[in-house]
DNA sequence: CGTAGGGTTGATGCATGCAAGAAGTCATCC
DNA sequence: GGATGACTTCTTGCATGCATCAACCCTACG
């Protein structure tokens, strides 16, 4: 009884329609399993009322998209994710959004620029009454309309996978947004949509890339010292 | 006895080392297993060796990559590619070798530096001979050199995964790689690397977007007519 | 006292059995 | 003749049992 990490008994709600592997995956992200916590299959299974088998293969889902860690005839550990990683990660996300942002500009009138304007509109109310929750749900969905936007399925699926990476290191790492850089960050968005109004996909990139290098920038200063080293 | 697409008994090597996962990877990008071929558990079981269970675990990840597709209930299917997914494709791996570059134009004197040279060397020699089995070769690794040099793990994870994709529609697609923009390519290869000795992030990014840009455009135009028809 | 070694424990990896469901077939009815 | 309906078959989805193996502990020895 040597345990490191005791993991509580999560809620317990019944297995219907929701899948497994969402269950699970929220369990990791929201943090209730964390980094370095076991993951035994028999465990899990009495959890969620199944057996062994589907259990196997949702966490052999979560490995894939990085979340947790199977080492062969040991076990299943919640991954310990690096600070390095959520650099790689920022990079990438920068890259991609550019993309989405780019191939959104070429797109001409769409919906979701109308979208973006009344988003940008929101994010303002949200800045003035100093609502950090509702701010940032607003920039997720900015960020998620514009990949949408794109209209490049690959580009939502591959956009997908980076996120949900990154949002498992915005929990680990605590990552907080300083209410300071939302008036920044929304005149950053401004000017994305400004360059997407004017049809301009080198412009929209570029707005959208020094946008998304900026609020990493951020991040990374808002990164609390109590988390995990790297390697 | 109606099965529409017949599959043939691939050669049976030892379950050894490889995993299973590969084997079935490979012979789906092969083309062993042809777009819209059904993949019985137990047919693939038998044909392995092993029991359904490592087979099931394999496809799941096969589904995962975009290979494959799982109808619950119902059975897995070699995923037939659109010619949609193609070009989304190429837009991504535009992205990611132009962040890869940018990256690796950062990092100074490193070793993939001396490799780069020596490709373009062996591909001017390739050219020469004619020989498009080894130019071919030397691509890939030109372009898989500057992405592991971008020291990005995260990006190298997704690049992967890009590459499994595009590889797959590449034997669908049969889309050739004509003898005339082997030239071309060199002379864009060598801008690449011009700019990364310069270690100008901006220009090396810039020259490896318009070559993938290039040669995706060859690329398409080099689709035969009989490919799978869009959605 | 430190270290090497064997045994125990607990977890996964895989095989197999059973049940549930979707698709196609065939017979029947209008 | 065409359409509707139940049935048959083939597939997956899941449960469970057994074998395997890594890590740990505890003992015995130098």
């Amino acid at each position: 009884m040597q345990e490191v990490i005791q993991l509580r008994k999560a809620a317990q709600t019944s297995v219907s329609q929701v899948s497994l592997l969402d269950k699970l995956r929220k369990l990791v992200l929201s943090g209730e399993y964390p980094p370095g916590a076991p993951l035994p299959e028999l465990f899990l299974a009495e959890e969620f009322d199944v057996s062994r088998t589907p259990v196997r293969e949702a966490l052999k889902q979560l490995e894939n998209e990085g979340l947790v860690e199977i080492r062969p005839k040991v076990g299943t550990f919640v991954r310990i994710p690096t600070r390095r990683e959520i650099v790689e990660l920022f990079q990438l996300k920068e890259s991609l959004e550019g993309l989405a942002a780019s191939l959104l500009a070429r797109r001409g009138p769409v919906p979701e620029m109308d979208i973006l304007k009344r988003n940008i509109e929101e994010s303002e109310r949200a800045e003035r009454n100093a609502d950090s929750v509702k701010y940032a749900e607003l920039v997720h969905e900015f960020h998620w309309t514009i990949v949408r936007g794109s209209d490049n399925s690959k580009l939502v699926e591959h956009y997908g996978r980076l996120m949900n990476q990154l949002a498992y290191h915005r929990i680990v790492l605590k990552t907080v947004e300083r209410p300071a850089r939302m008036r920044a960050s929304i005149r950053e968005h401004q000017s994305v949509i400004d360059a997407l109004l004017e049809k301009d996909p080198v412009g929209a990139e570029l707005a959208m890339r020094g946008h998304v290098n900026a609020s990493s920038l951020a991040a990374a200063r808002g990164t609390d010292a109590g988390a995990p080293t790297d390697a």
